[in-house]
DNA sequence: AAGATTTAGTTGACGTGTCACGCTAACACA
DNA sequence: TGTGTTAGCGTGACACGTCAACTAAATCTT
């Protein structure tokens, strides 16, 4: 067990294909929304988040889990994009410790701007180019890994706690 | 064309848990290497370039293409990596512009001490869970999408420019 | 050989992300 | 009622990563 050359030279560009394929494909993501709607993509993934929200707010806690995200992260996040104006900070009534964070106007314009364009990217670049044979080893594979990984919170997020009238079906 | 809802919930699904998993695999892997060699997954893809290189050196520009990184990157990767003591910056003798980077001791014990417990966790967490048939389909894709993106260095990278006799054949 | 251009590499500013720590409010319970 | 514990969030320091601007050496041009 455990020679280093265990793992053969086919399974290492395998390795080297879907490790640097998903950080180019996120980078052209980024790139893209950047460009047209000039929000990062972790801009937009929070942004849609509270989209999808009742009244365009969570809490910065549920807003960490509906990402997956840290709380120290969100707190970040959000104090990067309040100062942009895209979001905002609001005390909470019934819990002095909580606030909520709300999505502004502006933000909302900016949302539903970079949606249609960042929907096309996503499937030319990513859904566009499989098979649904393919889709589904990929699924598969893709959710055996964070079952894998998934100690503490990788297992939980299948989208529970939906709200609002269909909002744009977004994900990424 | 370009309803948002074009997109299945499915098709959702499977972005999420690949873009999610990846994210956390690669967030996996860096918090084992950091808690066996003190080192990030950045720093032990460098000082591996290194490794392989004939005297455990290269130039800059050829790290930056090696790692598929921006010579900026680089620059500023090396410039903590040397005040940590893990490499060093030599001047070019032939090119007065150019820099030679070198792999320390130190950073070479680091690596090698990293190596065999980088491999078993991504083999572990990765080559493992895919039988033979899931990893022709996902290096397919993986490949259909660098290509695709493919632009500029997208397209580049399979490994040329090896020396040295057989050291850890790694990859990550 | 003078001047323009290209190449190698660095730097500073800034957004992203984690970790350790700290603070206050809520809560449990003696 | 006081006291210890936990929950909700923020902050500062620092690593990672990109972009635009920069320096200086090499190279090309005429």
């Amino acid at each position: 067990m455990s020679t280093v050359s265990e793992v053969s030279e086919q399974d290492w560009e395998l390795w080297r294909d879907y490790f640097r394929g998903g950080r180019e494909l996120v980078a052209a993501l980024d790139k893209r929304l950047q460009g047209d709607a000039g929000i990062s993509h972790p801009e937009y993934l929070l942004m849609l988040s509270l989209w999808e929200a009742a009244e365009h707010s969570l809490r910065t806690g549920e807003l960490a889990e509906e990402l997956s995200w840290e709380k120290s992260r969100v707190s970040h996040q959000v104090a990067r994009m309040e100062a942009r104006g895209l979001v905002e900070r609001r005390e909470c009534e019934t819990d002095a410790r909580g606030v909520w964070v709300v999505l502004t106007a502006d933000g909302s314009r900016l949302l539903l701007r970079a949606t249609r364009d960042h929907t096309d990217a996503i499937r030319a670049w990513f859904f566009d180019l499989m098979s649904d044979d393919e889709k589904r080893v990929l699924g598969a594979v893709a959710q055996r890994m964070r079952e894998n990984l998934g100690t503490v919170c990788a297992s939980v997020p299948l989208r529970r706690r939906r709200s609002q009238a269909t909002p744009p079906k977004v994900c990424a």
